[in-house]
DNA sequence: TATGAATGAGCCTTCATTCAT
DNA sequence: CATGAATGAAGGCTCATTCAT
């Protein structure tokens, strides 16, 4: 009986072994210059096992965004949930928590910003295309509700509250990739938790209400 | 006497003509897809006569990317030096400047990803690199001493200006990423310039100082 | 004691099984397009399993010719045997059977013609290449003892027997071939029956001796 | 001026040469045998200089097809036109000639065994099904026209053309396939010729109207 | 300088076959 | 016997780059 339910395991841990894998050769080198090869032989299997798994490379790499994207959404709705705090204590964790997903897999942005381009978005199945769009207005709407809410409650300014998401967003996005790329170039310390931390407590002050005097303009 | 000088604007108006059609078929086909006989075809050339102007496709990309950090640079340059205007006013031409680059070279930020990713650093000429990692740090630069000024006069909080420097530029990179892929994935409106306004309006009320009242603690 | 008997009926069962499933795919999908696991999947079976009973692909598609070579060799023996009857109904049935073995294996000129070409003979093993050859030699000879029996009572023209045999043949599977990719090419009607009834009614009037009139030319 | 034709023949020239070297591999390894890379080193190429001169793999194989269906084609047609010759020797003439094709490629009908199998045929082009199509039909039409005229004329009895021409081909197809393989199993002489010769000659005896007497039935 | 035909290394993917369970 | 996951060799094809003209 039990025999249906390990295979089902098994067949969940040689996926997660060979996310794994790609994940890390994805870091050393690289989405174009990685090969399937290269992850079959990082995670000790042969190139055609990978195809037992994944039904090619764009799947496999559509497999490693929806993961951080699912975690990401996980976390983010948590919080929004815990409504016995205060909107801005929400924002607030919600801020640190994606420096959370970008420990949770380093490579966030850089996926993501690969599985943006249009190249790929056209070579992917329609059923995953769904997927990651559905994670993403989740995402986002979970921000967007947050910050709804605070609006509503005269905590922020009465600004498109998906305008705001995607700032909240683009804020972490963009740190990531240049402090990445800082990093690559100046093989520096890595500042992106104080940045970030900065960034969002910035980000935060500049939308609180009381920041805008005056506005809207009244009567 | 002028023919070394004409034939070096010849080869310059090459190129440009090179560079002007690999944007185009760039911005039409994206990075992964794009071939240099794309390219050549595009440019009414010769797939050999790339070669002749740019050392390889990875040159030819950073070339791209050169061009728009030089204007962006001499943009952001000119604004810092207008010290007839106060601070806050000069980063808000800034923030707009940046709008402009974008609208220069729409590519810019996803040229900046790509060129930031790992393998295609670790393929240019040191050269080039340099090259880079300068225009960089001067760009960033100019943001970040105008950031001190501020803060040295009072208007702005006391915080590392390269780290708000860089998340000026994060900002504009994040959002432009993220509004082009919404555009893609829902093909929809185009609200970077409204979005972008917002952010910098955001983060310059963000950075004021009077928005932390009672920092740094004092005594 | 039956104990055997019993395995042996079984084994003959399952081949029998797979070959089946293999003649359903390969009708479907043609013999390059098909795979192993195809086979196995229709037969519902494991890959694996195919091995127990063949000991490859090549071998298992040998079979399937072998098969129906034996099937076409009983038909043509029995007949042959008849003789009560003249040579020419002989020939004339002979015909007919031709048009059963298509029908009961529709296959059969593609997988023969299949098995013709060098690539699959250079890979046979000894052992079925000899029973193949062994069963084309059987076969071959039925029509042409046929034919020689019709040439010594001075019915059919004294023609090398074999080469008339060779042309018996060569009607067949030329038209099955040919109709089968006429359907294909223009989805049309089927004429296989009647053209190769028309074919083998010229064929038998143009062996008559009388249609040679003063051959073999004599003294 | 002179060097667009120069360049056009040269092209052709490569064409040709690519097309020889693929007969030459084909005819020792067969079909599935048969890698890209055996063709180029045959033809003393790189694998990819053949993908500037055919799209793919089946294109190429087409192409064989093609250009000896075009000779084929040509030799019936210009032995239809010559009206000064009765039905009967122009269709011996016929006859003969489709030997000639055989000696001009003897690949002819493993080729076109191999162009109808169906999944070929799904992945060529419109374009070249189109041309494969055609001709196809305007050989068949070159024999069926030629049996009409003889029909009419009263020589040949009165059956369905188009059927007579395929037997006509069914004869020419399944002898050339049938004494290719014999030779290989059992690496004998070549009776090819002779043997095509009598099967034309009791086909032709066959079709002879006064080889029907009382055909059709009359009242 | 410009050309563009040719190159050839390398990638993704398939599939016949094996073998531990 | 049966299974089916794993293998890995091999093939079709692409494309950055070169070089003879």
């Amino acid at each position: 009986m039990g025999i249906r339910e390990r295979k089902q395991r098994e067949r969940e841990r040689r996926n997660q072994q060979i996310m794994t894998a790609a994940r890390r050769v994805l870091t050393r080198k690289g989405f174009n210059s990685t090969t399937m090869e290269d992850i079959a032989k990082e995670a000790e299997l042969s190139p055609g096992t990978l195809y037992l798994y994944f039904s090619g490379k764009e799947a496999l790499y559509a497999s490693l965004s929806l993961r951080v994207l699912q975690f990401m959404n996980m976390r983010l709705k948590s919080i929004a949930r815990k409504t016995d705090m205060s909107c801005r204590r929400r924002l607030a964790l919600m801020a640190q928590a994606m420096y959370d997903v970008y420990q949770f897999d380093p490579l966030i942005v850089v996926n993501m910003s690969h599985m943006q381009s249009s190249e790929i978005l056209l070579n992917l199945s329609e059923e995953v295309l769904e997927q990651i769009k559905a994670l993403s207005r989740a995402t986002t709407g979970a921000v967007a509700g947050l910050i709804s809410e605070g609006i509503e409650k005269g905590v922020f300014v009465d600004r498109n509250p998906t305008a705001l998401a995607d700032i909240f967003w683009a804020i972490f996005s963009g740190l990531v990739l240049w402090e990445e790329s800082k990093k690559r170039l100046n093989s520096r310390k890595d500042f992106l938790k104080d940045t970030l931390e900065l960034a969002y407590r910035i980000f935060i002050k500049g939308i609180e209400k009381h920041a805008w005097p005056g506005y809207p303009p009244q009567a």
